[in-house]
DNA sequence: AGATTGTCAATAACTGGTTATTTACCTAAG
DNA sequence: CTTAGGTAAATAACCAGTTATTGACAATCT
């Protein structure tokens, strides 16, 4: 039996993201972790010091990796919720693992307000604090991240009320498509403003 | 010390829907609830039967209680995601425990498949399945829904990222008008469809 | 009386965290 | 080349405090 203090680390930070994303942090079980990553349970606080320094490792770890791989093109926000939605369609421990976070533990985890406040600036350019759309960004922002998330957190009820599978892969790639035309109408600045 | 069936009852349910509300399923308390609400632990287990019962009474109330106030009117969406933005405010529990429903409790709760149906079809209306504004009526429904909840799951960082109070008053009103703006852009067809 | 409403205390299974100890690996002296 | 010793890595057993749930019993109302 070799030993590799990298590997062993690795395997329970795999582990702690399946456990942590699948039942958030009060549900998720050390014993479990260890089991799933085949490591003593001793080697957990060895490495994360608690059970919030490990959950603070795997946020860190998920939500690291989506702002990575996911970046805000202030400049392309229909193209950016698309690829949002499939990040997170690909990655359903990213979108699990920030609901628990802000629903457990808020004030744990990466500080993205740098990279937020930049993108925003941007965004409100020479108009003041709002988008070209006359939208102000922070706003438009925060609209477009929860549009790429709709359907992902709805109740299955709700998804499935036009009858169609709300997994299969022809519905999913509809909804994507309508989620990158619905915000591209966000961001059109209108022509001529109707009343209703 | 006079006896109230309901009463207690009513006393279980409400320190139930705090206890839940703030901690989920998973990290509620049994005994927390009991002390809050002044009740006998014992007592709980006679009206609900047991933790997940209570869990079920506390998101049948609550939900039901948002689906009653907050009526999905389809002729009129952006008024529906303004009245839900308020209602959600007004009611932080009743989003919180939504989110935590859907983590860690999916099959749990008032099912309200019947009542998403028939406004889809209604929104469908005449136009196949598509809303006049040429999107599914479902997407367009689950957009709204996200859209109006985004403010109060994005985390704290990203609403600060203009440097203003996300939490005060004027901040949540401007909010708002962004909303119920931006919908109204949704739903609106497009005149003249632009490339980018 | 008879059913409902309430109290008290016990219990059996867990849970995060720790102590004491062993095992594998590397290096430098002999 | 071998081996003694130091150190990082891993493990098993354990602990003290919780947790949801229940059984037995008393008070109250109709």
């Amino acid at each position: 039996m070799s030993r590799d203090a990298a590997a062993t680390r690795r395997k329970i930070l795999d582990a702690a993201v399946e456990e942590f994303s699948a039942r958030g942090f009060a549900g998720a079980r050390i014993d479990r972790i260890s089991e799933v990553a085949a490591a003593n349970k001793r080697m957990i606080y060895v490495y994360f010091g608690n059970k919030e320094g490990l959950f603070s490792a795997v946020l860190h770890h998920v939500i690291g990796t989506l702002i990575a791989e996911v970046p805000v093109t202030e400049d392309d926000l229909p193209g950016y919720a698309g690829r949002m939605f499939d990040h997170l369609l690909t990655h359903p421990e990213a979108l699990r693992l920030s609901l628990w976070r802000q629903l457990e533990r808020p004030a744990i985890g990466p500080d993205a307000a740098d990279v937020y406040t930049s993108k925003v600036q941007a965004m409100a350019g020479q108009h003041g604090s709002a988008h070209p759309s006359g939208l102000p960004a922070t706003d438009l922002l925060v609209l477009v991240q929860g549009m790429a998330a709709s359907w992902l957190i709805s109740p299955a009820d709700l998804l499935a009320a036009d009858g169609a599978d709300p997994t299969s892969a022809d519905r999913l790639a509809a909804h994507r498509a309508a989620l990158v035309e619905a915000v591209r109408r966000v961001i059109t600045p209108d022509s001529h403003p109707t009343a209703k």
